[in-house]
DNA sequence: CGCTAATTTGATCAGACTCAAGTGAAGTGG
DNA sequence: CCACTTCACTTGAGTCTGATCAAATTAGCG
């Protein structure tokens, strides 16, 4: 497993939304919840499958998770990888639009999707839920100006960024996905990834600042 | 204004919300609601600016509105045209982190943010809301597959059937907006969208299917 | 230790970008 | 009503970033 070092630039703390709603992060706190079952993943492992209907939202407890769609010929885009606290699997259809595995082997919590919102006793669920919603809304249209708009070294740079910002280990993030993985992520090849690694390496980051917008 | 003809092969009906939900859509459903000021834009007007204060959230009644996001060198991406019936603007922190402005002479209605979700009545508007997000959440994700793994042609031609699935106006699509803009929604320079649309008249489109996974 | 899979590195290619010029439509003003 | 400007779009030529193809290196693992 690799290990890039650089200096965390942005520390983006998600800002509260707004119809109320408490939050909490990174710890994923200490009363698991009544309704979920708890299920571990092994590596590679699919959690679900594109199209599977979707009776359950899923939390990350630890580990990491990966979504992502596929094009008929073979072509993925992962939009997101779901760090420990993260929710997943969130559908407005009776059918997931993404497959979802484990990156890592790991530990998901699995809410029924049926009894949400209405039970009262989990409103606290829904709440979370439409955070989980929002954050993800918020991740989706950072990535799309990164996709759209960034060059290679720019995205691998970003996704280093984001990933440091997000997982407080020090000053140092380890990739725990594949250059595969991190190349569907960013729109980009295996190659073009390594290359962009080795060239920030060498050149760019001597422990400096990534400047980025 | 240029006008695209191609025959729909996707329609894409929107799925109902895990959590209940009533839906109108296409229809600015008659009772124009009691808490919201209508706002006329002219076209090119800026409805909101990236780092404004996040007062209201916005519903298009009429027009098209584009939300963008600037990278300070110039660079733009604009995450998605809103049409009649769709919501924008809605924010989790108190700031936008996009730009809203008005493709064409457009009408809005604005929503204070503060009494939503609380005042029972329009506990349908915080459903709707929800709604707004959810389908946000959906466009972007779909989006960012395309960004990130599909050709220029791909792109345009997933951008007109999307048009033409929101759009029912018969088999021809229009595109009220510039060749700027639809270069920065898909990723492309305005040359390449100008060049794939005459590529796709010759060529791919003769009242043909676009087939599209 | 030998095998396989993942990653890196190299060489070439191509799709999309850049720069530049040409076309056309919409106004403007004489 | 017609020159003239302007602005959006199209088209062309050349370049470059990132993709593809291929080989070498490294890392895991039984």
């Amino acid at each position: 497993m690799q290990t890039a070092l650089i200096t965390k630039a942005t520390s983006s703390a998600l800002p509260l939304f707004a119809l109320e709603a408490p939050q909490v992060r990174r710890t994923v706190d200490a009363a698991v919840p009544a309704v979920g079952s708890v299920r571990s993943c092994a590596k590679d492992q699919e959690i679900f499958a594109e199209g599977d209907r979707a009776a359950f939202v899923y939390k990350v407890l630890s580990g990491v998770v990966r979504t992502s769609k596929l094009l008929s010929d073979g072509r993925r885009q992962i939009d997101a990888f779901h760090l420990a606290g993260d929710i997943f699997g969130i559908e407005a259809g009776d059918e997931y639009r993404f497959c979802a595995e484990a990156v890592v082997d790991c530990v998901v919590i699995a809410y029924r999707r049926n009894n949400l919102g209405t039970t009262g006793n989990d409103a606290q669920l829904a709440q979370e839920l439409t955070m989980g919603m929002m954050r993800s809304l918020i991740r989706a249209q950072n990535h799309m100006l990164l996709l759209g708009r960034k060059s290679a070294l720019e995205k691998i740079a970003t996704f280093l960024l984001d990933l440091a910002g997000r997982t407080a280990d020090g000053d140092a993030v380890d990739l725990p996905m594949s250059r595969t993985d991190i190349a569907d992520h960013l729109g980009l090849t295996i190659e073009t990834v390594s290359r962009s690694f080795t060239h920030l390496e060498h050149r760019t980051v001597k422990r400096t600042h990534i400047r980025l917008p």
